[in-house]
DNA sequence: GCCAACGTTGGC
DNA sequence: GCCAACGTTGGC
């Protein structure tokens, strides 16, 4: 007897999805910030406009219900994670893909056959210290996160968990 | 504003 | 399938 969680981290690694609970997504304060966030009905949103495949993999087949992810700032003064978000629902169509009006139309994405999802994304915790990328950078531990290599750009990446402990004592207790 | 790094497109 | 050109991301 298997169990769905050990047959789904089987199908996620098959895919080059990692068996994370835990994300980062990226987001321009001027474009949608953290208080945006916090300040929407239900502290929630979806989270359109992702077109990457890689990211768009990430939250398709990654990200279930109930995950954590971290909230960056990036083009900030400061760029920092400023909290923490959970995931509350599942992937689903981007519906900004279809409408000509939109900044994130895609003229090639069909309607029974969508090419960009996304998933909803509530605000849970709002970090007492903001974790600026410089002490992201500074923090022994904090080696080998995606968001401080060298020319990452993807908007949403996977945290592993020691990371995510790392990151969410530093934004409580600064 | 600059520019390095990246992903996508399209000619061949 | 290769790869140059292009547009975008995002730190500085």
């Amino acid at each position: 007897l298997v169990s769905d969680t050990i047959v789904n981290a089987k199908v996620a690694a098959a895919k080059g999805i990692p068996a994370t609970s835990c994300w980062l997504v990226k987001s321009e304060p001027e474009a949608f910030s953290w208080d945006d966030l916090w300040n929407a009905p239900k502290r929630t949103t979806c989270w359109d406009g992702v077109r990457n495949y890689l990211a768009r993999n990430f939250m398709r087949d990654g990200m279930k219900r109930g995950h954590q992810v971290l909230f960056y700032h990036s083009n900030a003064e400061p760029t920092a994670i400023m909290g923490i978000c959970e995931v509350v629902r599942e992937a689903y169509p981007d519906p900004s893909q279809f409408d000509p009006a939109s900044d994130y139309y895609d003229a090639g994405a069909k309607r029974d056959d969508p090419r960009w999802m996304m998933v909803d994304l509530k605000a849970v915790e709002a970090f007492a210290h903001p974790v600026t990328l410089q002490r992201l950078k500074a923090t022994r531990g904090l080696d080998g996160l995606e968001l401080t290599r060298k020319g990452s750009r993807l908007s949403v990446q996977p945290v592993s968990e020691a990371h995510w402990e790392i990151i969410r004592k530093l934004g409580a207790k600064g």
